[in-house]
DNA sequence: AGGTTACGTTTACAGTTGTAAACTCAAGTC
DNA sequence: GACTTGAGTTTACAACTGTAAACGTAACCT
């Protein structure tokens, strides 16, 4: 059953312990706690178990070098990125996703190629996007007057 | 100190019933409760909880109707489906911002003028938009070689 | 070999969340 | 007026989170 797991959920917190992991592509606990120190007010003993559980999770693999760890990704990063921000957007009012994801755009900084890519994917989007699409707030049957 | 309050966390469970009540503006907890007693497998104490604390959160408001509530939203949908994108996207590295989001648009789906709107949300930025974007997930000074 | 380090594990503990039963009381009914 | 009904409140409880101390033990140094 290959890589899978993609289920596996990553707090906020052991989020930071991911990033610095994938950034790295593999370290010691050592690296991360350093790392995560000078970003934090956390203490190693924190640390220790955002990596603890991480690894009980599944999202981190351990290979025994001598004495210690050497932790990888077990999800890739794309992948938990994609994931986590497609099940937020999944819970709001299907009508007004648009709006959102323009103020995000708005405040999100990114590259020159980034953006122009965004364009291409919107581009192709245009010509086969509906109408209107509608409020999902109610159970199927009840409209969602969200007009206005 | 006017409406603020939006620092308030909503939950996932929770949101289901804001959303409800955005929607609708104004109702009472037998229509809540009716409403997601069909879209979920939620019993009718579980949805009481769930009202009980979004008001004690300060997120709905309560107005006395006889015997019981008339519910109103304190916090505007779309400040609340900002905070949240903008929340999840700010954990994330910034490098790779710009991917997640064109995943999240390919799935996503917007009418026309929602598409539209993005684009020229997005063409606006393309001129002053930096040639690259650096990965922020060491602490300052570590080169985030997220590269590749 | 004994002491020191330090890595990973165990235990802790409060707050949030999902899920729900039980209870209190005022309003409506007969 | 007694009885029923239903809205809101209290209590419950396990899992997940954020935060961290304490501990066991293998490796390293002298």
């Amino acid at each position: 059953m290959a890589t899978a797991e993609l289920a596996v959920t990553i707090s906020d917190a052991e989020w930071r312990v991911m990033r610095i992991v994938w950034t790295l592509k593999e370290t010691d606990s050592r690296t991360i706690i350093d790392l995560l120190e000078q970003q934090h007010d956390w203490k190693p003993a924190t640390i220790k178990t955002l990596i603890g559980r991480l690894v009980k999770k599944g999202a981190l693999a351990t290979t025994k070098q001598g004495r210690q760890f050497i932790y990888t990704p077990l999800i890739p990063e794309q992948a938990a990125m994609d994931t986590a921000l497609t099940n937020e957007i999944s819970q709001m009012c299907a009508m007004h996703r648009g709006t959102a994801i323009a103020h995000v755009l708005e405040d999100t900084e990114m590259s020159r190629a980034d953006v122009q890519n965004l364009i291409d994917v919107l581009a192709k989007k245009l010509p086969t996007a509906p109408e209107s699409v509608h409020c999902d707030c109610l159970p199927d049957g009840c409209e969602g007057s969200c007009a206005e």
